[in-house]
DNA sequence: AATTGTAAGCGCTTACAATT
DNA sequence: AATTGTAAGCGCTTACAATT
């Protein structure tokens, strides 16, 4: 037996609007489900029923039977403070939200918490709460293997390096050739780089796409220092390439962020940029517009990926084999070049 | 008839583990939900089953009858860049998360998306997806209506101004009062404000406590300001006050944004704080610790906040009758008083 | 009294049968 | 051939009966 707590009164359901409508509960649910055989009167008197008794279908019941649960999530695997203030991430979010447009099902957003563990996160998606993720990754491949062994399929933004496995990713060493070749074309033949952490496939691609433009034009490239996407590491990067006393003209700086640190070290160093110094970045992101001279830099387009993300994994949940997508990147320019 | 995609096998159901431990279903449903009348052998066998199956039970079934969704929503009725952008939400996601902590709900953000109507979010809420919600409130009372409207349980973080609705909240008349008395302590006898928006309680009520605290100490109000919380509001509401000529020694300035932009104003303008001009804000944001002088503000903890909401939403869900609850908040001293 | 099982039912979808 | 209905079944929970 159901009890109702005192005053709710139980929602409709199929079968009231079948009574409502005169019909069976069949031909309800195939109007619900927008079915095109059913009679045009029919569907009339259906929709009428439904929308005086404001039906709504009852999601667990569907979910019983269908063997999906209608709801999606995107997955952050990163610990929540960064996630919020990296401003890739409402982008991506907004991106992956327009990307599952009016496919009608639920979005949720799974941001692991410092501190757990992953394979937390990993039995969340695998417990059947979700149908399918998308993987914002930006780690190496044990995570992305993981995930790929789980029941549910998944589509990675940024490329998992796991055989197999859909994403969408930026061509990252084209984009960073075509950086590395601007600042050629400027005339610059000492070109240093700071780099990502070289853990991560962008940190290591940056740097690939920087060494071919200066082989393919008979280059040797200039100082190269390591960071890890914080500003805090592009200005400590471009203060130990000041200190090494090595000769440059012109830097590839791998994201925005560490950019901008390194334009600060080079301004209390009493370098001008560009002119003692051209400086070229990387994510087209909020502040390289804001800094001072304005950033010169390559995009990287969070919103598309997880547009074509979302795109990606509704195909895959329909049953339409899918192959991954690399977009590419051009350069957006301000002053520091 | 139902088909499986090939190669995937049907998930273990009650029935298997029942089958396997040589039970009934009910006893193993009995067992999962962890009663206590069953016989501690039969227990024994029945999770050895559930282990070896790695059985897990089917959400949609259980909320089928339940009618319970096992889902509860964190409600942010903002833009998306103005969430992600604020570190005031991701410490509040933090908190909620923490507040749910064991009760085994799934947690789910529903970020309004810019141009979105809100009764979207409304039907979304509306629509059986989630059991209940908690609505960082910093909205009038039209949304909370609506909300409240609804059939499922709802707890506000931020008063609602409506009768009925249960929420918590910071005692900001208290915390402003607070903050001025600290101002008038040190002796400061012409005290400033820059207001929020005087259409949001949090905006009015700031107002009331300086004015409250001036009216106890029997000192007239210096120059009033009004600001829209963003850091440019201040640095504008700054320079109005120092255009008007009026006298002050002293201000009260409602949130740390803002006063982080009256700071730059007072810098440019060659005032020295705290010697020329004493500042509180209010918040305790990150940047308060980092703006320099670092700057004195009152504290206003989203997580905790969230948990308490968090808790309060539980114990709604359990049947259990709440009350709102007001916070305290106290001052944090640094450099700018 | 403690423990377990039986059976109904939650609200849908869909194969198949029946009707026009 | 086009439209509709019948009835089974998805995997659980739980009132009640039955058993020890």
């Amino acid at each position: 037996m159901v009890r109702f707590p005192d005053g709710e009164r139980p929602a409709p359901t199929l079968e009231d609007v079948a009574r409502r409508a005169g019909v069976s509960r069949a031909t309800v649910s195939r109007v619900v489900n927008g079915a095109t055989l059913v009679a045009p009167d029919t569907v009339k008197s259906v929709q009428a029923a439904i929308s005086d008794l404001d039906y709504r279908p009852n999601r667990a019941a569907r979910a019983l039977v269908t063997r999906r649960t209608g709801v999606v999530a995107v997955v952050v695997p990163e610990a929540n403070e960064r996630v919020f203030n990296d401003p890739f991430f409402p982008q991506a979010y907004h991106g992956a939200l327009q990307g599952f447009g009016n496919s009608d099902v639920q979005v949720v957003l799974a941001i692991a918490q410092p501190g757990d563990p992953a394979d937390r996160m990993l039995r969340y998606l695998d417990s059947g709460h979700v149908d399918g993720a998308i993987v914002l990754s930006h780690h190496g491949p044990a995570l992305a293997t993981a995930l790929a062994r789980m029941a549910i399929p998944v589509v990675f933004v940024g490329d998992p390096e796991t055989p197999g496995l859909p994403f969408v990713d930026l061509d990252q060493v084209d984009a960073s050739r075509q950086a590395t070749e601007l600042l050629i074309q400027r005339g610059h033949r000492r070109v240093a780089t700071i780099t990502g952490p070289l853990d991560m496939a962008a940190g290591r691609r940056r740097l690939q796409g920087f060494r071919d433009a200066l082989t393919a034009a008979g280059l040797e490239p200039g100082p190269i220092e390591v960071g890890d996407f914080t500003q805090a590491s592009g200005r400590a990067a471009a203060a130990r390439i000041l200190a090494s006393g090595a000769d440059f003209d012109a830097i590839f700086v791998a994201n925005d962020l560490m950019a901008t640190g390194a334009l600060y070290t080079f301004g209390e160093a009493g370098l001008r940029v560009p002119d003692d110094v051209a400086v070229i970045g990387f994510d087209n992101a909020a502040l390289a517009e804001q800094s001072s001279p304005g950033l010169t830099t390559m995009t990287n387009p969070a919103d598309e990926l997880c547009r074509v993300a979302a795109e990606m994994l509704i195909k895959t949940l329909a049953g339409v084999p899918v192959t991954s997508v690399i977009l590419p990147s051009h350069p957006v320019l301000r002053g520091s070049v």
